[in-house]
DNA sequence: AACGTACTACGATGTTCATCAAAGTTCGAC
DNA sequence: GTCGAACTTTGATGAACATCGTAGTACGTT
């Protein structure tokens, strides 16, 4: 399939979406991962215990919320933080959760 | 039942149940509420549109996750959002959700 | 003690969701 | 064009969850 893959706009992001997409241990595991990497990265690659198809869902779900923005790239996806999106949007929430210890 | 409401302490918090309790639109009016009433308040008071069991379903998980504190008062509970424990833990995060537009 | 208010506990219900396996698609390389 | 790698789609399953109604408890007031 060729459609592009859709992603909401800055002002159509929901804060219930994207506190639910976040409250996944998986996906905070990929948002962590995706913050160490601003160049973004094929979420393949995360060792995260789980299926490749599990991993499509959960890359899913945090893109259709807008968390992230997922690019393709040959037979891979990068996937990258929407850091200043969400940053204009809600101020200080993924600092806070990048800083939460556990 | 007069035994002592559970609260998790401070380091007992984890992210993933904060932002699970945040990730539901009637519990987020509940800390939006709470968050203007530094004093605390009685969640019945707030109109949700929800019955009275469902809305201790509510309060429960907040307290639970740590989000609120709950204290008995007379025939009610009062609730009082863990601002100073939240801010500690995941600083900005409380910011960054209650400067959410939608 | 009797009553009303505020909240909770329990049980039921329908929905959402995380997970997987199997089969399918897309794309680069040979 | 064939192969393999990376990813997706579909369908199934079991768990978690938001909601409600009913019945119950705790507490202040009269």
């Amino acid at each position: 399939m060729t459609t592009a893959l859709a992603h909401p706009e800055r002002d159509e992001i929901r804060i219930t979406s994207v506190l639910h997409a976040l409250a996944d241990p998986v996906r905070l595991r990929i948002v962590r991962a995706l913050a160490r990497h601003e160049e973004g990265l094929s979420c393949g690659v995360l060792d995260l215990g789980v299926t490749a198809s599990t991993l499509t869902h959960h890359v899913r779900t945090l893109r259709e919320a807008g968390v992230v923005r997922v690019r393709p790239q040959g037979t891979s996806r990068i996937s990258s933080l929407r850091r200043d999106d969400l940053d204009a949007l809600f101020p200080g929430l993924l600092d806070g959760v990048l800083a939460a210890r556990r």
